[in-house]
DNA sequence: CCCACCGTTCTTGCATACAATCTACCGGCC
DNA sequence: GGCCGGTAGATTGTATGCAAGAACGGTGGG
């Protein structure tokens, strides 16, 4: 959990299929129903792409993989389209989604309207024994560094702050879009927002409701660019790595052919 | 479908009966899979108060009622709960979900912030064909008087108008919310809000976006403080019934006692 | 050579069946 | 009389099995 992140997106398949029963595994040890099983697992492999975008997820493989018979498994895939990180056409199964530059556009924009919007309800609202807690988060977030254990705390930081709220309709509609693009923040160039989080927590400190707000919106609007950015440039990359796959696949079909 | 909203909240569990027979016959007319059947069914009843806030749902029972088996059942409760319509406790089974004051404070407000985004996207989009659509739907809205199918006449205006935006997520999650509180469009304070739409579709055609976003944000603040108030008065009525109820109950044990 | 049709195979959707858990009621104990 | 533990019934969670629909490959026709 304390390891860098590393960028598996392209990552051979068997070191996604290792990590994939790595989770599993880890995960089974917790003693939760099947379904909680199931639905943590396939979430967790999906955001750290064990299950890259795009892939067709087969419910009696999934069922082999975490142990259980397919009515669990159908029961997560269900909660996880929902939760925006897969679809489903009936009778034709489910699909780890995939987002594009105008879905990144979509869930920023829509993140600095709620986040926004929740910031400026709950920095009214703070109490110091929340302020106490929100330091701490953010001690633990600036200890983590860089990795998973960075994000999880940034997760649990800004959970912390939207609480204050006491909105939970609010909470989770902003839970869920962080969750659908935290994907995103596994990719290379984003790993950095080194004085956004102090300015930020900066301006809670201080009372500025409509500080806070200010920060994050930009942070956000800067985050959206880098990442359409990314995109941009990988998917030429992409279209080459296809091409070439093409190129392999054509080369086998012809072999065979050949015998 | 064209008849007057009733408020059926207080009506009789016969009525309720023979309500959610009537949902459920007429949705397994239609050709759909199981699950959808049952969702749509549940949806309706849930919404038309055939089945009250509170209400434990059992599987077995809604099962048999709709003519399957208990999984398509638990797929659609687990959909139902996304929607926030119900809610579940592991292990412990399905409610219909009651909603509060602060739960109709929460709702109006995430509306005004969402709904406002959207509009201030949508209207400088629109196209000719669109404000023709809006026109046209608009009118159906108007012919419709008051009732369950001026309700879904409206529900055609707004979702037309918002998804001019091409963002799917905002779609979706204003549908949520309209849907989560679309039980309390029933209740009988709220029938008109006769020159509101008529307001509001003149700054659209007007290109006015601003001020149509206005529009529905006063709109908005209005509906929200005239239902907190019918949920305090009914509460009050609630609490005159539900006495009168444990009396007659408790005489009831009071002579299973004696005999 | 390409396209459409058809049968095989795989996958999903659903029903039935069973195990684990919870609820409610009852009797014993304080 | 009220509180607590135990047992029976009810209810949920999951596994297995089957039928209907979709994907794929092959074959015949254009």
């Amino acid at each position: 959990m304390s390891e860098k992140v590393t960028p598996i997106a392209h990552a051979s398949p068997q070191a996604r299929k290792a990590l994939l029963d790595r989770i599993i595994a880890t995960n089974a040890a917790r003693d939760l129903t099947a379904q909680d099983l199931v639905l943590t697992s396939l979430r967790e492999a999906i955001l750290s792409a064990a299950l890259p975008p795009g892939t067709r997820l087969r419910q009696e493989k999934l069922a082999e993989l975490c142990g259980t018979s397919r009515i669990p498994v159908r029961e997560a895939l269900r909660a996880l389209e929902y939760e925006g990180l897969v679809m489903s056409l009936p009778r034709r199964g489910f699909t780890v989604t995939e987002l594009d530059a105008d879905d990144i556009e979509e869930v920023y924009d829509l993140r600095i309207v709620l986040e926004s919007h929740a910031v400026r309800l709950a920095v009214p609202l703070i109490t110091d024994e929340d302020l106490h807690d929100l330091e701490e988060l953010y001690g633990q977030m600036v200890a983590a560094g860089s990795g998973d254990e960075q994000l999880a705390a940034r997760e649990r930081f800004y959970t912390r702050l939207f609480s204050i709220t006491g909105r939970p309709r609010l909470v989770a509609q902003i839970s869920r879009l962080r969750r659908e693009i935290a994907r995103s923040l596994r990719w290379p160039t984003l790993q950095h927002a080194p004085e956004h989080h102090e300015r930020f927590l900066e301006a809670i400190r201080a009372g500025d409701a409509d500080g806070a707000a200010a920060q994050l919106a930009s942070h956000y609007r800067r985050v959206a660019i880098l990442i359409r950015r990314y995109i941009r440039d990988a998917s030429v990359k992409d279209r080459v790595t296809m091409a070439t796959a093409d190129a392999v696949a054509d080369v086998r079909v012809k072999r065979r052919k050949a015998r």
